[in-house]
DNA sequence: CTTTTTTTGTACCATATGGTATAAATATCT
DNA sequence: AGATATTTATACCATATGGTACAAAAAAAG
């Protein structure tokens, strides 16, 4: 049931890499398979993928996939709170305070457009808005972490403007809870503009708008 | 196959309201019915509701459902288009030209942040958004109509900017339709932001942020 | 009243789905 | 080599799903 202590061999430490375990190796990797089951899910939805595409996805059979992951709806969480938190790393670097303001919303939002227009079936915005979304109603478990995931992107972008006031790039005067709602607010609905078939030009275009109209509320004081 | 002509047969025209045809009478209305189905997709997407769950939810058996409004994927196209043409009726009647443009968008917000929290189960947004985002990827009609239904609020909004320019409540150096989308991509967060769980609290203070920035922009030279 | 037409309601069907039992395969430990 | 442990791979199962056949029901037409 609970999975076991592994003994950890090396006493050099350091070198933790292979445990080595007694048994037949696995013939899949954790992470890879994680991630092309996350990309059959961004495609086509958690009840839109079935547990055959998820085999086909990850190269892996049934009995392995559930005794890496749980059932597909455990493995569905997995996928989703991962991505959460890689994007949270994400967003965390590219609005690190040595940037101006401006730079760091550009490369925020470049860097989202880029991952929102891959996909090898076609753009697919992102991943918690896309499908997590849609089973959040019914689903509390799914909906704690979609609100997780809005919630601490929203946190990032209030710090990063608290910063900004701090250095004198922002005028005092704003709610900046409400402001970052809005920024954040923005980049989701590219996440579904992507998703309805718009162009990166249109996105590009929608995010310069948004950066803009931030920063148009610089202090004038400098 | 096709659906008959049904013979109007008041000569007295004005009174075409039941053409009265020949067999067991229909005990169901169709548009009460929609509004059903549509209200099941709503909360659990189109994959998640099975045919069981639209016989619940609309009082229909089966084969009058698939009678009256094809398969299952026709009527989630049928209930996906009403919606839309509604929401699109709702939202030019916000916006009309009579109201200044800050009480136009209040009173666009306001509507919509009512229809997302509405739900007897829960907040579930913008249908749009909650259902058909998911299915956009791998199906193209759905795709169509998600993308119609963004860009004609779009362009409504873009249309009503366009005449507070011209009514001298806004600048002219700013980019109409890239301003739209960013007020229409805020009020598309609220959709996601009711289904992630948000307190009606703050998708109303992130609406008046977005609209006050808007008419922040608004011209100085009254 | 009988015929005709349309809808309803029950039962049913083929397939898809999520999940699992079981035995072969492949590694380490003694 | 033999015992032990773990994973893989095939086949399978109970149920859910989308869709339909068919007869009874309920209206108008003749």
């Amino acid at each position: 049931m609970v999975q076991k202590k592994r003994a950890v061999r090396s006493p050099h430490g350091a070198q933790r890499q292979a445990p080595r375990l007694r048994g037949r190796p696995r013939a899949y990797d954790a992470d890879q398979a994680l991630a092309e089951a996350r990309d059959a899910f961004w495609d086509t939805g958690y009840t839109g993928t079935s547990l055959d595409d998820l085999v086909d996805a990850t190269g892996m059979n049934r009995p392995s996939l559930y005794g890496a992951f749980g059932d597909k709806h455990r493995l569905y969480l997995s996928t989703l709170d991962r991505y959460r938190e890689f994007g949270r790393a994400a967003m965390k670097e590219e609005l690190r305070p040595e940037r101006s303001l401006q730079e760091a919303l550009r490369g925020l939002f470049a860097h989202a457009i880029a991952i929102y227009m891959a996909g090898s079936h076609g753009a697919r915005g992102c991943y918690l808005i896309g499908t997590a979304a849609t089973e959040a109603v019914h689903d509390s478990r799914v909906r704690a972490i979609f609100a997780a995931g809005l919630h601490e992107l929203d946190e990032l972008m209030e710090t990063r403007l608290r910063e900004a006031v701090q250095q004198g790039e922002l005028s005092t005067d704003i709610d900046l809870a409400a402001l970052a709602r809005v920024l954040c607010g923005v980049m989701n609905s590219l996440a579904l503009r992507a998703r309805a078939g718009d162009s990166r030009e249109v996105l590009e275009a929608t995010a310069d708008a948004a950066v803009h109209l931030a920063v148009a509320r610089r202090t004038h004081r400098r």
